[in-house]
DNA sequence: ATAACTGCAAAACATTTGCATACAG
DNA sequence: CTGTATGCAAATGTTTTGCAGTTAT
């Protein structure tokens, strides 16, 4: 699901106006990450990012992939997603609903939901503990009930 | 904040009757291990585990280490949480409430809290997503208002 | 021109693994 | 006794860093 073209537009405005505004350089690989990552809607690691662009017939350097989505984030066009202990998870983030995660523990099929309570949590707690909170992290692990997830069915033997 | 001795006793020996249960032995360094964690109701991550049971004089290695957690897990006498892309931290999690957890991003101070709402959620996502889920990890990341705060005051420059 | 950026490879970091030795059952 | 567990050190996998060469401004 890739996102249409004015608003693509828009985000590399976005983007150039905060490098600029930043004193950073508008660098061909720069937007060349942006591209690739507004061009689905998937969590991707950075490693996936850098074997797409290769594959693209794009020379980034993974270097550069790290560098970028660190600058990305900065201007707020991408969120980072932390799901266990793996290797972290990128996102694009304009224009897209704020949501939360849902994880299979044996499939690790990645489903996303919105609750409107979860703002108002977040609101209380902030005002309980006077905290600026920027952003949260919900997610909730469990076992999907797909066909053809691997360990469906699979009676747990541990406690 | 230390657990009360007959409490320890009963974590003691639940660990025991899981290890047996699960054909594993019940090697001392493993009780070091369960007996350093349950010492302090702190977040620790695995490698000041070890520092701490190295400079109480104990012998285990850090593998030692990593492995009991794992264990301590499956019989849920410990959880992991894994707070942005540092190292996971450890705490011990018999007969404690429930909590969440609330970051301070300028000094990394932690604080827990609760609200029954999550449990709601949870139970709704459950339902509309036929999920079994486990558990869930609700962090939320923002600015502290205390005096000591490193950052505090410091207006961001970045978008 | 020149300071910032790039690619590469090496470093760093947390965690896991392999293997010879030790020891619980 | 025997199969697990241990300690150590080396391996792994992800992310960061240093540096010489490149390039946007």
């Amino acid at each position: 699901m890739s996102v249409p073209p004015q608003q693509m537009e828009e985000v590399r405005r976005i983007f150039g106006a905060f490098l600029q505004k930043r004193g950073r350089r508008q660098t061909p690989e720069r937007f060349i990450v942006l591209e690739e990552i507004y061009a689905t809607n998937d969590h991707v690691d950075a490693d996936e990012l850098y074997i797409r662009l290769k594959d693209g017939g794009h020379r980034v350097s993974r270097a550069t992939v790290y560098n970028t989505l660190e600058l990305l984030m900065d201007c707020n066009l991408v969120v980072r997603h932390q799901f266990g202990r793996n290797q972290a998870k990128y996102e694009r983030a304009f224009s897209y609903w704020q949501h939360d995660h849902l994880i299979c523990m044996d499939c690790n099929e990645l489903f996303e939901f919105c609750d409107p309570r979860i703002q108002s949590i977040q609101e209380m707690v902030a005002d309980i503990y006077q905290f600026d909170i920027k952003h949260h992290s919900l997610n909730m692990y469990g076992r999907c009930a797909r066909e053809h997830c691997p360990n469906r069915a699979v009676v747990t033997q541990e406690a």
